[in-house]
Formats: C-alpha cells, structure tokens, sequence
DNA sequence: TCCTAAACGAAGTGACGACTCCGAATATAT
DNA sequence: ATATATTCGGAGTCGTCACTTCGTTTAGGA
C-alpha cells in the first residue's frame, strides 16, 4: 500500500469518528470534506456507508477492549471496575455514536466488529468477576444486567444532557445498587 | 371535521405509532400503507413529517403522564413510583420509539411535544417527591440523576435485547441503589 | 335522492445521498 | 530523471423520500 493511501485511510477514518460521533445519519460527503479528500478516495478504502461505520464502531470497541485489559491488572479490582464503567459513560457523554455502537454491538455487526465487541464484553466481565472476588462489588450480579447498566447508563447521560455533576450523582446511585448488601 | 377524516386521522396515528416505534427513520409512505390510505392524506392531517413524529411523540408523553398522575393517588407511594419506573422501562423495551422520545422530549421539540414532556416530568417528580417522603426511595437522590437513571434504563433494556429476565435483575440493582442506605 | 363542499389517492417534482467513471496527479522503482 | 502503476477527485448516475397537484370520490344536509 502506497504510503499516501495509508495517511489517507487514516485521516477518513478519524474524519469518520467525528462526524459520526455527532450523527450516524451524516452523509458520506462530509466525512470527505472533513477529512480533506474526495468522495471516491472515501469509497476506495470502505466500499460501502456501512463498511465504514463498522470500522470506526470496531476501533471504539477495540479501544475500549484495551482499557478494560490494561485495568485488569491493576491492584484494586474494586477501583479499576467501577472507573472502567465511569470512563465508558464519560467517553460517551462526549460522543454519542459510542452508546450506539455498544448498542449495536449485540445485535447486527460485521465480523471485525462483532468479534471487537466481544473481546470487549469479556475483558468487562472479567472486570467484573475480579470485583466480585474482591468483594467490592455485589456477588449475586451477573454479568447480562451490569452490562445492560452500562450500556443503559451511557446512553441515559449522552440522551439528558450530560450534566457532569447530575452525570455523577446517577453513577453514585448505580454503584450503591451495585455494591455488596451488608 | 368530517367523519371519515377524523377516522383517517386515527388510523395514520396508530399506524405512525407502530412504524416509527420500529425507527424513526421510516418513511411517511410506510405510514401510509399501513393506515390504509394515500400518502396525501397523511400529509393533508400531518403537514410534515416532523409534524407527524411530534404527534405521536406527545401522545406517548400524555399517556405516560396519565399514567404517573393516576398513580399519584395510590396508597403505597413507594410501590407507585417503582411501578411507574418499571412500566416505562418496560414498554420502552417492546417499542424503541419511546426512549428516543424521552430523550428527546428535553431537547428541541415543538411545543405540544414540550408541554407534555413537561408535565410527564413534573407528575413523575411528584410520584419521586412522595416516595421518598413514605421512606421508599433515599432523601437524598435528586430529580434529574433519578430521571438520567429512567431513560437510561429504557434505553439500555432497549439496546441490549430486553430478555424479561435480566431486565428484572437490572431493575432490581437500580432499585437497591435508590432504596435508603441503612 | 341529489348536490356540493370536503376529503381522497395516484402520479408527479425536486432535492439529497450512496455509489461510479475517468482523466489528472503523484509516489516510487529503475 | 523518467516511466508507469497506483491513487486521487470532481462530475456524473440512480434510487429514495419528503412534499404537491389535480382529477375523482364520498359524506351528509336539503
């Protein structure tokens, strides 16, 4: 691949990120014109609308997934969870795409995104055990609801205006749900 | 108002109802098919499509509202306002309209859409004010991370798929959380 | 029953968005 | 430096969707 393609496959892709992040419904057009190219140089490297979508979506995922991982090996499992799970619904204040791609990550991705997302679910819930284990976090959660929180919690912020404070005092309510019953 | 436009004007509702609780991206000539009449009549009760979305938003909002309001007079505060909780969640879950329209509802509707988002706001805050005073629900959770929680959930049970199980389990965290500490 | 104002629907119109074509530009190997 | 294969981008094409027009139908009062 020649090393202008490659800037270029860059520059839409975060082009892409962007303009989604505002709306998926953006048309083609304006990613090129952020991006600094032409509409075709956009289709030659993702040939469809969708193919594009799924790669942005794929990066958030993976990005995602590597946090997760690298807080894996933190010394407090109790810390690591409950900032993985603020950092998810923080990013997604800013960017509203994410909550959409953590949404769609469950029901009719491509295979890159599909398997990105699962990777990441897995690094969440293995998170999530290792809390548990460490009693910061309530024993008889499963994996499907604290997930279903996550997702809901990140689309609850980026739908009612993302308040940081009120954004806080939410998660501060969840975590109470969340933590051991004494 | 003729007989059969106020009919007509009926069935294009109920029809919108189903369509764009599928996606509001639905076209009015989806609307029309399956209310049984030209697009032109759709267009002659609805002059836009906005128009028409708004509509059948601010009919959720008032059914919500009434709802709210009748249980506003319940002997169990407590049990009124998780029930309330639980039954948005719930019907967000089998229609995925509805979230987008509760969130929605804060941002920049028309004014119908407003008044009535407004009013769904103000009975559920009352059915929270009254919980909390009966000692269901913690003093010290404030209105809009409660309600940053409702549409939260609605959307999450929504994204994730809405297996009535796990939308039970996450409720059921939620709930602790929002439950005085002891 | 008959008349007419109101309502109806099928066939447009114009704009916009995803995707393609092809001549111009440019990177890199020789 | 030059050749050429690769990539670029603007100007299309095609389909779809919101919205309009107008000849036809129908409700409902006299």
């Amino acid at each position: 691949m020649r090393a202008d393609a490659r800037d270029n496959r860059e520059r839409i892709l975060t082009a892409a990120e962007q303009v989604f992040g505002r709306s998926t419904a953006a048309s083609t057009d304006d990613v090129a014109k952020l991006a600094g190219v032409g509409i075709a140089t956009v289709f030659r490297h993702f040939p469809t609308k969708v193919e594009l979508l799924e790669a942005v979506l794929t990066l958030r995922l993976q990005r995602l997934r590597d946090t997760a991982r690298e807080l894996a090996g933190a010394s407090n499992p109790g810390t690591a969870f409950y900032e993985f799970f603020s950092q998810v619904v923080a990013e997604a204040g800013s960017k509203l795409a994410i909550a959409e791609a953590l949404g769609a990550a469950g029901s009719a991705p491509g295979e890159h995104a599909r398997q990105a997302g699962a990777e990441m679910r897995q690094a969440f819930g293995e998170l999530l055990v290792k809390a548990q284990r460490s009693g910061a976090v309530r024993a008889d959660a499963q994996f499907p609801e604290v997930y279903a929180l996550l997702v809901g919690a990140s689309r609850g912020a980026t739908a009612t205006g993302l308040d940081v404070e009120v954004r806080d005092r939410m998660l501060s309510l969840l975590y109470d749900g969340l933590r051991p019953r004494r």
